[in-house]
DNA sequence: CGCCACCATGACAACGTTGTCGGAACCAGG
DNA sequence: CCTGGTTCCGACAACGTTGTCATGGTGGCG
């Protein structure tokens, strides 16, 4: 900025005028200014800006698993669009679902000064963020709740949506449903088998807990896994799968057999409905979630103190052909 | 941090010893300051660090089209994985193939003082970035070349690849062969659509125009071209799709139908292999294209001044059976 | 005891920007 | 001519941090 000064011959408040539209500069005056900086090739730095004004940094955090995967790419896309209304940057990291690289990754993102924080939990433990929190920076988490603070969360009904996919294989007339799910220490995993087994209770089926297979998940486990559920005296004759990678593997493990149980899945994905038999999963909008979280993130920036916010999206059945069969 | 001096009974430049792990603090002092700072929840401002060291702000800035494209987002990841291995922070945008919007975007992130920019060109004016790269910001161009400046380039091979593809279903007999691909303004679907026409030229194929159906793309007209070139005297018996947008758009108008020509689709695609019948593609490593950029961009920070590359990763024929079946 | 080396610490400037304030130049009106 | 107001502009401090240099105290050695 003083190069632009020296060459243009003002002071270097003065660019600084051209370079912010303030007004009080001569169109003469700001015109050999612009001239300066479009030779110098000069660009105003937005981290001495930011430091000089001390408020917002312009910029938002969003710590999640892998943004590899379909969906957090789609949360991702949909926090970041919400941010380009609000004028702001996103910075993204993905934790692999290890808790110490969420912490180190959300830390970092405060370091720099975010304006806000969207997490989606890898671990259990958040007291780091309280010392953030109470610092003025709002956090909102996704897809899974925090351990132990209390914020704005947005959730998926994850409960809810896999007791009435219990109930609609039941009503099918399947009895011996089996559940794959992620690791239990997953959120989302335990909710999900939650609402599994209260959906037996509702719908009057034995739970059994052999029926039950629980991640982390690997191609081949799951493949032994499915083999041995369809198989023995009193075989399952449905699948509940507990997220999109899992119904995934089960699909592939199921391709090589000859076994046709009814299939339903946690977690719409693309070409679901291509497959044959279609794919009947529980759907959920996560572009939606993303936005929802964005929007509480920045209506909190904005000074929204009211208490902490806990939204529930629905999860809906979409029947496409693969959940509709009898046993 | 004159919070954490004053709590602490000593001057800030001790503080920033200590933040620092520089030597020449006694261990009681130390410790006196890292109690003042957990009290406080002090943490260190970044932007005030890079600003008085002036060097690197630890961040690059990845331009692509749109974060929820699964190819984009796997791209997305490994660049992030790399920065990670070099302890840096990403900064993402979509530009959503709108030129004004990746320019917006590029100078935002050199505002912010990236240490280096990938960007996935959606326009072929790259002009404005001349001045970032006089200034010292490398930058690597990823899946399209840049249109007007020469800098690092990682590429697939699009027009070998498809080149392949049409001489792949010259191999098992047809010589009616469709092209459907994206908008010819994007790089890589123009170079696909050579590497058709000279495919066709090697099989000794007629390169027929009226089989080439060029986008943007809708679902409904996928469709209805998709009709059109399987009807009438002299139909496509086989069908080129050049992107895993376009291959998706095209099942689902078949799956409507009865006619089952051959189809080969560009890009592999997650589930390509569960579908019936399994579906041909060319695959590239998205992934590794990913790291090849930012390895290169990482180079290239830490002082590789050689002249700029132009790395062509391969595309393969990955046969699953859609593209297998005589005319 | 005197000198030097060394350790621990602090004062100060600087990074690039912007907010505050004051001042020079000009004009209009008395 | 003076007064008051307006317009344009620059000097200076400050944001939070770190590099440089200076300083006071302590211990070892001749």
């Amino acid at each position: 900025m003083s190069d632009v000064a020296r060459l243009a011959g003002v002071s270097i408040k003065t660019v600084s005028r051209v370079v912010n539209d303030e007004p009080g500069v001569h169109p003469d005056t700001a015109e050999r200014v612009l001239a300066a900086i479009e030779q110098l090739g000069f660009r105003r730095n937005l981290g001495a800006r930011n430091l000089r004004r001390g408020m917002s940094t312009g910029t938002i955090g969003l710590v999640l698993e892998d943004v590899g995967n379909p969906f957090y790419s789609v949360l991702t896309r949909a926090v970041e669009e919400v941010a380009r209304a609000f004028g702001r940057q996103v910075l993204t990291g993905s934790s692999a679902e290890d808790p110490a690289r969420e912490r180190e990754l959300a830390l970092e993102f405060c370091s720099r000064r975010v304006d806000g924080l969207i997490v989606v939990p890898a671990g259990m433990q958040h007291g780091y963020l309280v010392p953030e929190m109470r610092a003025g920076t709002p956090v909102v988490f996704v897809d899974r709740p925090a351990g132990d603070v209390v914020a704005d969360t947005v959730l998926v009904d994850n409960l809810g949506g896999t007791a009435a996919m219990v109930d609609h294989l039941a009503r099918y007339g399947h009895s011996r449903i089996a559940f794959l799910g992620d690791a239990p220490d997953i959120f989302t995993a335990s909710e999900r088998l939650r609402g599994f087994r209260e959906g037996c209770a509702k719908a009057g089926i034995r739970y059994d807990e052999s029926l039950v297979v629980m991640g982390p998940h690997t191609d081949a486990a799951v493949a032994s896994s499915v083999r041995r559920l369809l198989s023995g005296a009193d075989p399952a004759t449905a699948l509940i799968t507990g997220n999109n990678r899992i119904t995934i593997m089960v699909l592939r493990a199921l391709s090589t057999l000859d076994a046709r149980p009814a299939v339903a899945g946690f977690d719409d994905f693309e070409l679901a409905d291509l497959l044959a038999p279609p794919v009947t999963v529980l759907a959920h909008d996560i572009a939606a979630m993303g936005r929802a979280a964005a929007e509480l993130l920045f209506a909190r920036m904005e000074g929204d103190t009211s208490p902490p916010r806990r939204i529930v999206l629905p999860a809906n059945i979409i029947p496409r052909g693969s959940g509709e069969v009898r046993p």
